[in-house]
DNA sequence: TCCTTATTCTAATAATCGCTAGAATATTGG
DNA sequence: CCAATATTCTAGCGATTATTAGAATAAGGA
């Protein structure tokens, strides 16, 4: 076997990369990044049973990735702290960098005009501070209260078509749902700019600007 | 089973995580940022067979984590880019700063009192600045050849004993291995300080050093 | 106290991954 | 072209991990 005086360490470390190698875990964390949730939640977001989810999130717990808060009946779980988010932020970015695979399947999941279109962090507050831009928040109303991009207006999906009016023809609307993998703003866009508007998507969504506002 | 819209791109994520979930893999890393190997040198440093050190290189490469090169029958793998490299620093730090039983284990190994009072890479950067400490490499004289902190003499550990006299007793003697959890100076800093001498380890030795320099 | 709800713990099965042996490939030197 | 070396590919066994059902725990309300 291994038989090297650093395997102990090794075997520690090799923990951290267990917890991010089930495709739910990663999952679960980028639920997690959108704020704080019960299991029964997480386990209907993420689409999972109930134990299941809950046993993932013992793992999670374990490593330290999460924290837990009882109220009443109910356990909310959370990320542990911020540096959570930045280091997930920088996991996943590493790895749309290089596995090439990874890139082609987001592509065809968002759409590839709307992927390479999209607005990237900096870009964002460059056009906010020209005032060019309409800012569109296309989350829950919920999630719109508990926090929101400055200068965005809530605009459920669900209500975009009926709200249509409300968008303007001669400024570009920039679209954001929860990210980062949220299938919802690139859809809204493609909506958008059939009416002829100028669109454009948020690059990962509200994590994604939430990882930069509170990482850096 | 899971079935969110997002769930292939997870997977592909945790791809990257699987990758980092075998202690062996993680150990091959570390070789590889000390810089390009062959298939043997690996498989001897990492001490485990070489059909299976093949079989993991391969996963590090179609993970996009290394790259092959190769000279004559032999294969010369290496860190892909040094974006990999500031990824594994990340990684490693990370971990150690959220599971305290990673914490336990590297006290463990490289000895309590060593771990806590090496010498992190900004203070090195202080202390060469005031001139008033001594910068020993204990790698091999080939592993110094190839690079080294600047400023440091190579004192390789097994000459040590046998060299003590061209060490002060008048200033601090900062020592570094290979690195991140080699137990060769947290030694030798024992070794040096039963002399009398005032000795401290240079915290994640030159791999981390090196990170540092190359990516911030 | 007892019942209900939310979650975790325990244990068993099913799927995945690491390991290793034998065959195959690629390059160099004769 | 043949032999030698370095490495990879293929396949089967063994170990680890995910999943899920059933029992257990913990808090709240009747």
């Amino acid at each position: 076997m291994t038989d090297f005086p650093e395997a102990p360490i090794y075997e520690h470390l090799a923990r951290l990369g267990k917890v991010l190698s089930a495709p739910v875990r990663l999952r679960l964390l980028d639920l997690l990044d959108q704020g704080e949730c019960t299991v029964e939640e997480l386990a209907q977001r993420g689409g999972l049973p109930l134990k299941n989810t809950s046993a993932h999130l013992q793992q999670l717990r374990a490593a330290g990735l999460v924290a837990t808060r009882r109220e009443g009946t109910r356990i909310h779980y959370s990320l542990r702290d911020r540096e959570v988010s930045g280091f997930l932020g920088r996991f996943q970015e590493f790895a749309e960098e290089r596995m090439s695979d990874l890139r082609a399947e987001i592509e065809e999941h968002l759409g590839r005009d709307e992927t390479v279109g999209a607005v990237t962090g900096p870009e964002l507050e460059e056009l906010l501070r020209g005032g060019e831009v309409v800012l569109v928040d296309l989350r829950s109303p919920e999630e719109y209260e508990e926090d929101h991009v400055p200068g965005a207006v809530s605009i459920p999906s669900r209500q975009l078509e009926e709200r249509l009016d409300e968008l303007p023809w001669d400024m570009t609307i920039v679209a954001y749902c929860q990210g980062p993998y949220c299938v919802v703003s690139p859809r809204a866009v493609r909506v958008l700019n059939g009416t002829g508007r100028q669109a454009r998507s948020l690059r990962g969504g509200y994590v994604h600007w939430k990882r930069r506002r509170d990482t850096g």
